[in-house]
DNA sequence: TGAATATATGAATAACCATTCAAATGTTGC
DNA sequence: GCAACATTTGAATGGTTATTCATATATTCA
């Protein structure tokens, strides 16, 4: 439970009807969740390079992002257990390629916008 | 540095080729940050609630969110920090309302596309 | 079968991050 | 000045997560 005085309200009605129109915990929690999927750059990498080079083996996905084969397979588990990439298995191989899923489109969308910069220091 | 084999590489063109389209790893790292903001449900609940309420306190986001007046006074300064929420100051109070930023944009995306459900289990 | 290869995985470490508590800052009205 | 109040902030804590290392699985080729 919180302080010792429990949060003081200004505008109690607006409180209680803000309150009401948000979405459900549970959905606020997943999607948390998906945002966080993109909030690696190594992962980022992973889907850039899919982007561009379509379908490709973990080595050589390794190789073009910059990281271990070990820690690019990690990362393509986590996003293919949440459906963003998919894999096509051919003897020892794993070609991985981007699904069409929600998480491709908000990735699409942010890099399309890169290059505007909108982060900087605090106002107060 | 790497294993013991230095990581080998199937398709040696593409993988050049790819890495060479990645866009650089400044804009990627700002690009997880970005997505990293959103990756919290507090702050993903706080910018619900000012899309809903307009311009809020403190002390009615913490309520209408239901966390701590200092979570929400921490969160709120990373979302200040990083321009996606604005502070209007008046005497002792302070309201918050979102900004028009790149953020926004990517929230309002995400939101507009909640109860769709993208995500299961690995597909090994 | 056995050696080489491609990928996957589990455990451990370390870095990061959200939350809480306690205290500080700055404001209003007496 | 003093007390009440809205918000901020720093430090500590606990939980999450990325990375590495070592090992395992599984496939191909001899």
């Amino acid at each position: 439970m919180p302080d010792v005085c429990v949060t003081p309200v200004v505008d109690a009605g607006r409180v209680a009807s803000v309150s009401e129109t948000l979405p459900p915990e549970e959905a606020m929690r997943e999607l948390a969740e998906v945002f966080g999927l993109l909030a690696d750059p190594g992962r980022l990498r992973l889907m850039a390079a899919l982007l561009e080079g379509g379908e490709m083996c973990v080595c050589d996905l390794a190789a073009a992002t910059g990281q271990s084969m070990s820690a690019a397979s990690h990362a393509l588990r986590l996003l293919r257990m949440h459906r963003v990439v998919k894999v096509r298995r051919s003897g020892r191989m794993a070609y991985h390629s981007l699904a069409d899923s929600h998480v491709r489109m908000l990735f699409d969308l942010a890099i399309a916008h890169i290059g505007h910069g909108a982060n900087g220091r605090d106002d107060d």
